[in-house]
DNA sequence: AATTGCATGTAAATTGTTACATGATTTT
DNA sequence: AAAATCATGTAACAATTTACATGCAATT
């Protein structure tokens, strides 16, 4: 289970509630892995029972503070060192590609065009948080901006990609005339 | 669910078992989306259930197969030009580049050189297909190797970033030395 | 005074994984 | 004759999403 990895490995790096946590998987760690608030606030409270967290006293609203214990820590490190990571990806984008044969060329070549543009955009959306974060010179600074680099080449490539893929299928080629293109 | 679209995409090109199409979830179609046979089988059924497919009779050692209708056609199409993909990817190999910093700088420099060794592993893996698939003219084939080519991109420039990060790493230097860098 | 944002939770339904279970056919 | 592969299914469990539900605090 990833979920409660991420949540120690933010958690990690600072205290925090379980409503700025779940910002911070709508934001930066949406491109990696998603969770809801429903899933994140009883997964907090079962790292708190098994006594990777710590939770705080209530705050205003209701605001529950979770640490981080050194068991927690451990746990983090024993997942990155000693656990293979689960490659099997999901990626509806790309499962959707699969299939675009069964459209029409225009139509196809007109999807890639709307992909290219969306992987356009992400990577503006990425450019303007390297821009706008407040970067210092701390280990986690630097690793954000090392995973920033990787969002930002993946964008590049998949937008470079599909407006290729897209001038292939206009120009009509087939299959067999693709071959020792690459 | 993408499950069941990513059955009709696949049985949209031929008519196939429950058994040859976890297959391809285990191979071309696992780099996009993962679906094991306990899954794959009961979904078959309520799509025959709906007539989206159509379930043949049974061949030797039990075998079924089914075949798409035009209403699955239909909603495989209604799927792809009239539904947006859910972009929310999840890929845990990523997300464990975002805590890395808990480790020494040598430690991540080599989980990084791991990294980048599986991509290249991968990519191997992807031009070995592409010298021995059997390259038609068909639509299929077209978008097939389309989708082959995102895989190779894809694999170079994750290979390419995790050598580049590890170099990062190594050097030593710190976010605020690696403003402006890019 | 009303709206928006902060903040937490639970319940039900769906989706996905792991484990269990069986039997025929082909290859060694 | 044994092992590997083909072939299908179910059950239990775990993970995830969607919907329901509540209330305080700050802004307009």
């Amino acid at each position: 289970m990833s979920l409660r990895h991420a949540l120690l490995g933010l958690l990690a790096a600072a205290p925090a509630s379980g409503y700025e946590l779940t910002k911070q998987f709508e934001m930066s760690l949406g491109n990696a892995w998603g969770a809801r608030h429903s899933q994140i606030y009883p997964e907090l409270r079962r790292l708190a029972e098994e006594g990777l967290l710590e939770a705080g006293d209530e705050g205003a609203r209701g605001r529950k503070e979770y640490t981080i214990t050194p068991d927690g820590r451990a746990e983090l490190r024993r997942w990155l060192v000693d656990t293979e990571p689960d490659r099997s990806a999901r990626n509806e984008p790309l499962l959707r590609v699969f299939f675009l044969w069964v459209l029409p060329d225009e139509e196809a070549a007109a999807y890639l065009d709307k992909e290219a543009a969306s992987y356009r955009t992400h990577l503006e959306a990425l450019d303007e948080i390297d821009r706008t974060a407040p970067w210092g010179r701390s280990p986690v600074a630097r690793m954000f901006r090392i995973s920033l680099e990787e969002g930002r080449r993946w964008a590049t490539t998949m937008a470079e990609w599909a407006e290729w893929a897209a001038g292939e299928i206009r120009s009509g080629r087939s299959a067999a005339e693709l071959e020792g293109m690459s």
